[in-house]
DNA sequence: TACTGAATTAGTACTTGGTACTAACACGTG
DNA sequence: CACGTGTTAGTACCAAGTACTAATTCAGTA
């Protein structure tokens, strides 16, 4: 057996993500299976045929053209005092949550909560060092994310940032954020 | 005759401008011809079939909505041995740096690293629970990541996976990540 | 009115990338 | 040995076409 089923399935899952305009065909060449195995798998992770896909992606960019393009911030900042806290709210949404259980994938918390810890810092240029981070509970689809950071600490060339995010009063997720400053302090 | 050959080719053209996805079929019924005459239509104005009308939209978004997109694993997975290792490429694009100067935004780094991480465990659900990051070194506009996870321990609900990313042979980001996994191992 | 050329329709064979289904085989394990 | 899982093979069928040939219709004119 060239490979577990599962861990095909799971290749093709993914490969299909990326390349989406596979066929049958070129996939079971790909694993050197045969096609109708390509086809149980799809069956079985529910993922419909290539006109389907094609049929799909071509329609949700059609009408109902999504913008959500490089922000500055991972959501919404609300308050802002330089070098001393922030706040940014994030409402999670389909596109930030697992499929199959619509909770959110810890990247999106963690672009929310980093990007917030960079912004409240004054300086031309500001980068994360290292960061050690815990998520709380999972959020779930609809959910709406209040991240508070604060400035703890400030050194020569770098600024400690503490990051609590909140669902209602809950806290979901906890960041300790160490931010490399460039001396042009600004 | 019900409409002169110009005519109905005129508004052929312009119904499929807006609703690109008529088969000739349903054309043939709204103009009250045959689906032959259609298709010569077609040939005249060089309107390629349904399929290609569709086949090109799909592509013509899928590189803008790509990097936007839900994708399961950020960036493309190369290899993957399930609660083994995996190993993923990502390459810096305009949409992952500061536009002024040209360095990735550290989420993004970690969306790579932490997407990989939850990926290679084998299990029906995966959540990071908690992660101790280090961004070695900033990343430029162009380079590519590679990403290397490996499976570190493994107890009956954690699993703990090291992801180290490189330049050409150069660490840029290594990261702990402790990853919860739903009893259903199966 | 008959004729002609353009326009239209009809019909066949073939293609792609599948679905849906049945049957057989391979093999690892109790 | 039988059993189940996984895999392969093969058939009939489908949508939405291409490519091609042939027949028919129609409109205007000699």
């Amino acid at each position: 057996m060239r490979l577990s089923k599962r861990e095909r399935q799971k290749k093709l899952q993914l490969a299909l993500e990326h390349e989406p305009f596979l066929t049958d065909e070129e996939m079971a060449r790909r694993y050197g299976v045969s096609i109708q195995t390509i086809r149980l798998d799809r069956m079985e992770l529910g993922i419909p045929e290539l006109r389907g896909r094609i049929k799909h992606m071509a329609e949700k960019n059609f009408d109902h053209v999504r913008s959500l393009y490089p922000e500055e911030v991972i959501g919404q900042v609300t308050e802002l005092k330089l070098d001393h806290s922030a706040v940014s709210e994030l409402e999670i949404r389909e596109e930030h949550v697992f499929a199959r259980h619509q909770i959110a994938r810890g990247h999106h918390l963690f672009a929310q909560a980093n990007s917030l810890a960079v912004a409240v810092v004054d300086a031309e240029l500001v980068l994360t060092a290292t960061a050690s981070i815990r998520f709380v509970r999972p959020v779930k689809l609809g959910e709406k994310c209040v991240a508070k950071a604060k400035v703890t600490q400030v050194s020569p060339s770098r600024t400690q940032v503490d990051v609590q995010t909140y669902v209602m009063d809950e806290t979901v997720f906890q960041g300790i954020f160490d931010v490399y400053r460039s001396k042009e302090d600004q």
